[in-house]
DNA sequence: CCAATAGTGTCTGTAAGACAATATTGG
DNA sequence: CCAATATTGTCTTACAGACACTATTGG
């Protein structure tokens, strides 16, 4: 900030200014992606579903508030990948004062049930497609902006499949070709093809890298049993792996 | 936000947090790409360059704010490409108080000289060279964060130079494709091969528009004279106009 | 053996990079 | 005509998508 507008806009003159978090946390649980939701106890929005978030503290970082807030609805066994995803501060996205919210996108390995008895009455996963994306026709709502928060982190993760490796992050540390690949399908919602998806999967250098271990009897089908990767020091994927859906011409 | 969290951390229970913008404007004057600075006429960091910013008015948008910003400084004839950039809240990064900067990207064709007489007491467009981008060697100290906040937003444009079309929002309404190619070559700071450039940009259906009209004649020099585009359509470039450095192994 | 899943081989169309050749224009 | 810039042609290589085929494994 230039110092020259000090003179003349002394913070104090302002009205409070409240900084929050917001987490949009996503899952894979059952092959279906989850996001994180709060249910709300109090006015505004009273017993709508809402992102996990708060205000952040004095001294803290923004990514430590996301962080700890995330963690005081649910059990964090590893750290999730964690990224900065926007910020909002509509003036009047809450009806009580000004609030500047910075969003963050979390993403983590079948986090496992969400913690109750917390602050939170309700945490809970929330499969995507009750929230519009996917097949669901049903769109809970969402305090807040919140809706346009999360089509914003739906629309980042889906995305950043593409040309990073987050979707390992989905995923405990061993995994199939077909466990990466199930990811990549529930999230863009789109089936791929499994010969091709493959074969490029383990010629971008750097994505995954083989184990030699073997992967467990399935389930109850026959079917070869797979090999188990992890993931690969790669943080940007070359040549990428675009969506079927948007190679079809932009114009 | 939860609601919840409201009844444990009330705002007012914490010291005040100031929301600031801080815009990231870049042009490109004479073939290379300028970045318009302040210099700061008080402490902290009194006497040093920094980022255009300011405070956040009340019922203020944030992205109205860095455009009111942005316009304090320099006179804008058109509306100038602006996104979001992130937002910077380490504790310490201003010593006076907790602030919490939202960083955004301006982009804009040649802009005029920066107010002077403002209260900026020195806007200047400086070039990129001289910070640490490209050939030049001297690296301009900043004041704050704003050296990271100026690499963040010069690696968003050089990525976002691939996939979409910003590349336009730097020229004038009307361009040659040699001139674009110079907004990718100085911005990537490599030699791109002409023409394939030139081949490539037309393929991409939405980037540029035939206008029908021929370039005046050039300089001095001879040389056929070039045809005029305009921007197209697309927000998305497909395929995309990969930087030849990265086309090398990731791994 | 049959069904189901994993992984490999091949072929075709698209697109990128290299290089050559043609089209214009100022001097 | 010469130098310089714009634009188009070709060729080679890389890679995505389609499809066929081989490899395993449970029942």
């Amino acid at each position: 900030m230039a110092a020259e507008e000090q003179r003349e806009y002394d913070p104090h003159d302002y009205p409070p200014v409240a900084a929050t978090v917001d987490i949009v946390a996503l899952t894979i649980r059952g092959d279906v992606p989850h996001v994180l939701l709060v249910r709300r106890g109090e006015a505004p929005y009273r017993n709508s579903w809402a992102l996990p978030g708060g205000f952040v503290r004095p001294d803290e970082d923004l990514a430590t508030a996301a962080l700890r807030e995330l963690s005081e609805e649910t059990h964090l066994t590893v750290a999730p990948h964690l990224e900065q995803l926007g910020t909002y501060g509509t003036p009047d996205r809450d009806p009580r004062m000004r609030v500047i919210s910075v969003a963050h996108l979390a993403i983590a390995a079948g986090l496992p049930e969400p913690k109750s008895g917390s602050d939170a009455a309700d945490a809970q996963w929330v499969p995507l497609s009750r929230l519009g994306f996917g097949d669901g026709a049903e769109t809970l709502p969402l305090a807040f902006d919140h809706a346009v928060i999360l089509a914003d982190a739906v629309e980042r993760a889906r995305a950043k499949l593409e040309y990073t490796p987050i979707a390992t992050s989905f995923l405990p540390p061993e995994f199939t070709i077909a466990q990466l690949r199930a990811i990549y399908e529930s999230l863009w919602n789109e089936p791929l093809h499994a010969a091709n998806f493959h074969r490029k999967v383990r010629s971008v250098s750097g994505f995954v890298i083989d184990t030699g271990h073997i992967a467990p009897s399935g389930r109850d089908k026959g079917g070869r049993r797979a090999r188990l990767y992890r993931a690969g020091e790669a943080t940007l994927l070359h040549p990428a792996l675009l969506r079927p859906s948007i190679t079809s011409t932009t114009a």
